[in-house]
DNA sequence: CGGCCGGCCAAGCGCTGCTTATGGTGAGGA
DNA sequence: TCCTCACCATAAGCAGCGCTTGGCCGGCCG
């Protein structure tokens, strides 16, 4: 089997004409070219250099090895610079799974970021929940998962919602943010300093997503309470336009509403506390991964801003 | 730098999806394949495989290099292929350099030989006289140079003719020959056993090339006159054609007369005896490329024929 | 004819890459 | 739930390889 090695001296013998040179040219000594090309012919079978006294010659073999190996060389210096433009952050894709609102808040402010300072990285997203999006990273269809689960009065346990630690996902914690009562403007309880959920156990309730159902009602449960969900809406906007529209109450995570609050809306703080954690989740081999570091870097930098 | 080997088992990684079973693959340990890929990924900057769990998968990176490992290693069994195929004589090419009676008797049937049995294998011809035929190889204009060298009552040391022994040439010697005296059938002496040269001091000579003429010089010398030279040939065939029209006598070395007596010629042997060794010169390297090996020997068999 | 250059050879040595043996971990089945 | 298997990582030991140094020889040139 040839060696990229041998067919770099091979070149060089071809192009000087002389072991000497070819070594002075390779920064080595004379003795290794000598043994490089003799074990090259032993490989090749075959003389591939004529020693003629005066000059050094590749024969028929050689030069269709010399032949060769300039194309094999080239293939070999474009993969080294695809792989470096990659593992220099020149170049290299990441791929991200989130949650809604993440993808609102936390991602576009993200992507911005690391486009900026890295115009060659390529940032593409697939909305999934925690579920699904830890899965994605397991099965290879995505880099990054960005996921939550629920901590406080729920069942955080039975959440699982970090996926199974035992999937060999590494945790990158991003924030942790409360859940807030959202009120009607006219409410009697909107300019209140703090909500407690057993003062909202008569309300009609507006619940999220199934997920998001699940959590509040375990939240009132742990109040003293089951709710009564009249309506159910995908997306916090959609929740927040039903609080406003006095059909209801709800409860959210803080960043679920943004910068801009929701007209004829007021948030309330809520007790017994509830919230959650946002983490990026990721597989081990892929932190070391330049632009996946760089992207978890700027995906903390937005969840502190 | 990137080695043939590591790419061998990245390839091998990415299409098994597993350490082991590359391994088996390879031939090899697992923990063999361990090591190779950590320095591959070591050498690359940047992680090329993740492990799941489940599967072992390439990383973007890691695709890539997989996608030039293909065209690297296709490119490096072309390689092999090409010089196996020089190496190993189904392929190959040889380049001769003789004399034209050599041209005409040893050389063809040496040519065909080897191509009945290589078809293959590429044969070229060029005529050029001993001292340049041996420059030729020096050279690297042809790989085999047919010459003689005048033996006898010549100058064989001032003749030279197997080239510098400095030149680093091996010699094969193929035959060796003697000159016959070429005399009209009418002539008196046409039927003896043996001519003194001293007894065709008065005829008129024809003579053949320019280095003929010279050797023809030296053997008359030799034999004690000078002869008179009224016709000089080029080739053995014009100076046969000469004497069997009753112009003249000549010497000419056995071989170089052919097969079919030329019409109208007798032969005779001659003292003092005079001759010519005929021998392959080729580069020491050169007689362990196959193709010139076989040649060499088919020449040899022409020769011994 | 002597210096010089280029190449081969031998010896020594450090490094690399392989092997065996062992431990940790996730996955599948009783 | 526990057991077992498959897979991968790690450590230690060892053989082989490739490089270097030093010495030698042969051809070329001043």
């Amino acid at each position: 089997m040839f060696e990229v090695r041998h067919l770099r001296v091979l070149r060089a013998v071809a192009r000087t004409g002389s072991f000497s040179a070819a070594a002075r040219e390779l920064g080595c000594t004379q003795p290794a070219v000598s043994q490089q090309m003799r074990a090259l012919e032993q490989a090749a079978g075959t003389p591939l250099l004529v020693r003629t006294g005066r000059e050094t010659r590749p024969t028929e073999a050689g030069e269709a090895l010399v032949r060769h190996a300039a194309g094999i060389l080239a293939a070999l210096a474009a993969a080294e610079e695809e792989v470096a433009a990659i593992a220099g952050l020149r170049a290299g894709r990441v791929r991200l799974a989130s949650f809604p609102s993440a993808s609102a808040a936390l991602v576009p402010a993200a992507v911005a970021a690391l486009r900026e300072e890295y115009p060659g990285a390529r940032v593409s997203l697939v909305e999934a929940g925690p579920p699904r999006s830890a899965e994605m990273v397991g099965e290879g269809e995505c880099e990054i998962a960005l996921v939550y689960r629920h901590t406080g009065s729920g069942a955080p346990a039975a959440d699982g919602a970090f996926g199974d630690p035992g999937d060999g996902l590494v945790v990158r914690p991003l924030l942790t943010e409360r859940f807030v009562g959202l009120l009607p403007e006219d409410h009697h309880l909107a300019r209140a300093e703090s909500v407690d959920l057993g003062e909202l156990a008569e309300e009609s309730w507006i619940a999220g997503c199934r997920r998001c159902r699940g959590h509040l009602v375990r939240i009132c449960e742990s109040a003293g309470f089951a709710p009564r969900i009249d309506f159910t809406a995908d997306g916090s906007p959609a929740v927040a336009g039903l609080v406003g529209a006095g059909l209801g109450v709800a409860v959210l995570p803080e960043s679920a509403i943004g910068p801009v609050r929701p007209e004829g809306v007021r948030t309330v703080r809520i007790t017994p506390e509830a919230g959650r954690e946002v983490a990026a989740l990721t597989l081990p081999d892929l932190v070391r991964v330049p632009v996946v570091a760089a992207m978890l870097d700027r995906l903390s930098a937005a969840a502190r801003g």
